[in-house]
DNA sequence: TATGAATGAGTCTTCATTCAT
DNA sequence: CATGAATGAAGACTCATTCAT
């Protein structure tokens, strides 16, 4: 009742982690706000506030709040690199890594919904040129992975039809639709993830390539 | 109801005519600027500089922002729902109603980008009750337009897998997947729009629907 | 529902008095909402509403927000003053006029809660100069009516203490007290209205006053 | 709870300390514009630009507008309740302990007439339950506490009219009448404070108790 | 490394008022 | 006499950011 500063429930103020433990500190605590209030409600001061720490305080680890969101973001999507890069390369049929390139690339959308829209439904790309090059950069690297297999399909000569490219496109562009769906439209009657995302992919593949 | 100007004729007379061609003037502000920088970004000050008034101005035709947004997308919504009502009466066979619909929704929503984005790609709906329930409405009439034909396959028992439920959704999904993507990364080497709707859409109706 | 302008709800727009009635209805419908609403409640679109006109026809009646109010507190005044005219001059003994002047003004307060407020209650008497000039001056008449009685009692040496302006200062003050507290603090258990009302002034004369 | 600083010490230290001073200061400042100009015209910019720091650092020091306007109340309201309980405790007969009550209240009212008629004469009360229930809680025990004294005058069978509650609500209300008027128009041709008071509260109490 | 205090720009919204018709 | 459209100033409040310590 008595509270006399706005502020003052700093929950628990951890004990001094020396180094660069804060920064890693701020990190988890933003991408706990972020994926739970989105880009706009993820405030400066409620980040410090969930770390235990003066708002004034993040900036001594980092320049502004976009550095620290674009940090999230690029780590999400070094994860998604690593995914993709781990699955192009295990010794399997390229369909059958297709199928699970898609399914991760569908499941991590749903693990990481914020970071997903971030990237794949901001424009905020256009804003700053140089700051998110990075995290485009990784995209990018997915993509062309991603490509790469779709092509040895391809030179199987089982895409029923359109080039690599497109037929690319297309199941990519098919499971960004189920992923931003169901993190936009959670409201609505879903069957499970793992069996939407099992009927999109299979038909998809089974429709789009031959035995 | 009583006014004829709701939606005014969209002639050519840009010069600031007198009567109600404000409100669409500002309408049409608002959903650029709403589509440029997202739901939060529009801020009443940029769609009324964007017209050219004073922020004030902005509330003699809108009770306040939410009134805005709303109206700019429960319009598209009525064009959608139109859309898809149209196509759902048409003499064809189940798969082929399916087919139409599918590649109308992208053509649509290629065609609409802006509102498009709005209404599928925005958080605005988890607000309040009331005042999105014309918008949801109308979502509602297309989607259950959309599920009833895929019931009409399912009743002959041609889904591959999945409920109808599921595969309507699976089919949406994909298609809004296609239109989102290619809306907002336009810079991708993208096949032509037609050919992508067509290699997406049949490739789907094929791996999920048997003959 | 589909309200394209903010303020359509003119209930009933009245069949067009002519002359100026317009100004009589404009101060009916100000005193209203200035006594449902308090000073700073009742807005110039409020009021138009009140009225059926729109908000710039006031200006057509009256300079300004304050001069509608204005004019219903001298009004009220007027009407104070009136009673307190009448009071006087009757044919009774001062003991008896005064009891009279002091419950007719403790009901009159009451009855114009808000006017009375704004006379006695409000700094602005200090706010403009020259506006406020002939609402006082009608404060100033009552004052000198009561006063004039109250010296009449002290001429048969019936004041037990005091001078004729103390007590005269004093009467007044009990009951301003009684008014603006039953005004403000509505919620208290007050007895009934009159019952205070005798209460106290009853108390008072036989208080300061020998028979 | 935590802090010690809540009331800062009122040293003399006019320059801008450091520590908490701004709270007291800012305290200071909404009461006088509080009083000149009403609640509603008391706005947090008048109230910065008097203190002389920015409108959004009044936030640091309370959560919004109404706190401040709280916090002045009740500190008043507390200091008044004090001082009718040391009176309240007295060896005196309760006429004497009425007697002093009286006095000591209009006497009180006079010396913080800011606080005063914040306190009684503010619309304020009837906005928020909760944020107001310290403030009421010890208006209620003045109160309480003055009628009990009224009621053991009544138990002595000495009330010449009324029941306790009612006399006891005209007793206040006499006092409050001579307080706000004195208070509020100064430039009248009042006698001595000590003067009116004593006219006013033993006539009222000769008028409404016997011996 | 961290902070308390402070700020300027910006958020939505409402008000009294004016101007051209 | 009356209006629809518009406005500038102001309302409370929030945000990212900075500065002195």
């Amino acid at each position: 009742m008595t509270t006399t500063l706005n502020r003052p429930q700093r929950s628990a103020r951890k004990a001094k982690g020396h180094g660069h433990m804060r920064r890693a500190e701020i990190l988890k605590a933003a991408e706990q706000i972020f994926v739970a209030e989105g880009y706009e409600g993820a405030t400066i001061r409620k980040i410090a506030d969930e770390v235990g720490v003066s708002s004034t305080c993040l900036y001594m680890h980092f320049r502004d709040k976009d550095q620290i969101l674009l940090e999230i973001v690029t780590a999400a999507m070094e994860e998604l690199s690593e995914l993709s890069s781990q699955v192009v390369g295990l010794p399997l049929s390229p369909v059958e890594r297709v199928r699970m390139l898609l399914r991760g690339y569908i499941n991590f959308a749903l693990r990481n919904p914020n970071a997903y829209r971030l990237v794949f439904c901001s424009p905020m790309s256009e804003g700053q040129p140089e700051k998110t090059a990075a995290m485009h950069e990784l995209g990018s690297e997915c993509s062309e992975r991603f490509l790469g297999v779709v092509r040895e399909i391809a030179a199987e000569g089982r895409l029923k039809a359109g080039d690599p490219q497109a037929v690319h496109h297309a199941l990519w562009a098919a499971c960004h639709g189920l992923a931003t769906l169901m993190i936009m439209k959670p409201s609505l009657d879903w069957a499970p993830a793992e069996e939407m995302s099992n009927l999109l992919v299979d038909g998809l593949l089974f429709g789009l390539i031959t035995d």
